[in-house]
DNA sequence: TCTGGGGTCCTAGGACCC
DNA sequence: TCTGGGGTCCTAGGACCC
């Protein structure tokens, strides 16, 4: 190391990732649009059922992340519960990114709470050191958003997320050169991003609990032992970067999803299909939302014991018109259900994804009946933009709604039998 | 963990071809 | 077909993430 340097300089630092994560961050964006929130115990997800983020003072008193909303309520009645604003979240992200962007162009949407940025040789045009600039960055988004950070700044991108999330909530880490075994002795090797359950315990069996002893692993015996992604981990936690910070990764979506769990599972077969029938129009209005049309949709049917059923239909064009999608999966359906078999859930995702660049006919495609069915949606997204969701429906995912409610249902007919 | 929802990526193995 | 040895492409499903 050089004498002459200052501390937390390119030195110190061949590459300079910094890793950003919002802590708590839904419900802190909550509690940055209604002060009055602030200190209190409150949770997110209470339209999904589950808490899906919570509140310092909620974790306290000791609500954890993905438990039952029914059983907050009776465990914990001071606990303020809101039903998630994605929207919001949203804006709070893009002002994030945006913050980030001042220093360097070099920036990855990683999450809506999350992003990575690529601060190397920003030294001289920033006139501070790296360590100067993650303390700035840190420090611009929470005075700006009123929302508190964990930041990290290391060699590379996995040891970046070691350090933003050593010290949470609101903490600044900076792992230099050669300094990381003093990290890694104290983070367990299920907690490193990337190692899932399935590995943590595969690494668990071989006496190899902590971070620092997976990085002193020998070569051979990773190779060996552990697939590509994970020798890919290994070398970053060693201090050697193969993660690229890339400005262009989230760009393009892939795929679009929409599932849903009812409860009682049933053997109710028209109601199952109601229940896909509604997730691909849910799949198709997100789809629409955003501009893209898909070419596939693979549908899965879920039973009470967690076996999946998976049927996948080849779309005659692309498309983000339900209709078009359930006349092929009628009888595909038909198929794969089993009349004796307790369901718990059904589920959607389209694939094959671009965007809706112009109106385009098909020679083998009926073009007079597309654009009159894409004309209606484009009437249907408008209202339901005014009045709410699945205001208007396909016929087939009329059941999934119940008796009681009153709704208006247009008759576009899928062409499959049920 | 009696277990929600939306995503991405990797890989083993089958299909197909020479 | 007592049946080798590749290569490529694709898909299903697992693993992982937030």
């Amino acid at each position: 190391m050089n004498a002459t340097s200052t501390a937390g300089s390119s030195s110190d630092y061949p590459r300079a990732i910094i890793h950003v994560d919002g802590d708590a961050f839904f419900a802190s964006c909550e509690v940055a649009k209604n002060l009055s929130l602030r200190g209190k115990p409150m949770v997110v997800g209470g339209s999904r059922g589950i808490a899906v983020a919570l509140t310092y003072e909620a974790k306290r008193l000791g609500v954890t992340r993905g438990m039952p909303v029914y059983q907050i309520k009776k465990m914990f009645p001071d606990v303020v519960i809101l039903p998630g604003d994605y929207d919001l979240y949203e804006m709070f992200a893009r002002r994030m990114y945006a913050i980030v962007r001042r220093y360097t162009p070099v920036v990855e949407e990683y999450s809506v709470d999350e992003c990575f940025a690529d601060i190397t040789d920003m030294q001289t045009v920033l006139k501070k050191t790296y360590e100067e600039i993650a303390a700035s960055i840190k420090e611009s988004l929470e005075s700006e958003l009123g929302i508190s950070f964990s930041v990290g700044l290391a060699v590379t991108k996995v040891l970046a997320k070691v350090a933003s999330k050593y010290q949470k909530p609101s903490g600044l880490v900076c792992i230099r050169e050669n300094t990381e075994r003093e990290y890694l002795e104290r983070v367990s090797v299920g907690s490193i991003w990337g190692i899932g359950r399935a590995t943590a315990q595969f690494l668990y069996k071989n006496k190899i609990e902590t971070a620092l002893q997976f990085i002193d692993q020998p070569e051979w015996w990773v190779v060996e032992h552990m697939a590509r992604p994970h020798q890919k981990l290994w070398t970053e936690l060693r201090g050697t970067s193969l993660y690229v910070v890339d400005p262009e990764s989230s760009d393009l979506q892939k795929s679009i999803a929409s599932t849903r769990t009812f409860r009682p599972p049933t053997t109710d077969k028209s109601f199952i299909f109601s229940q896909l029938s509604k997730n691909i129009e849910t799949a198709c209005a997100r789809a629409r939302s955003h501009g893209l049309i898909a070419k596939r949709a693979l549908c899965f049917l879920k039973s009470q014991e967690f076996q999946y059923r998976r049927f996948e239909i080849e779309l005659v064009n692309h498309t983000n018109i339900p209709s078009q999608i359930l006349a092929g999966v009628g009888s595909a359906f038909e198929k794969n259900f089993r009349p004796q078999v307790l369901y718990r859930a059904t589920g959607v995702t389209l694939s094959n994804v671009r965007e809706d660049t112009i109106q385009q006919g098909d020679l083998f495609e009926n073009t007079e009946r597309r654009i009159s069915e894409t004309n209606v949606y484009e009437v249907i997204d408008t209202l339901e933009h005014k009045f709410g969701k699945h205001t208007i429906f396909l016929a087939s995912s009329g059941q999934s709604f119940g008796r009681n409610r009153r709704r208006r249902m247009i008759g576009i007919p899928y062409l499959g039998t049920v």
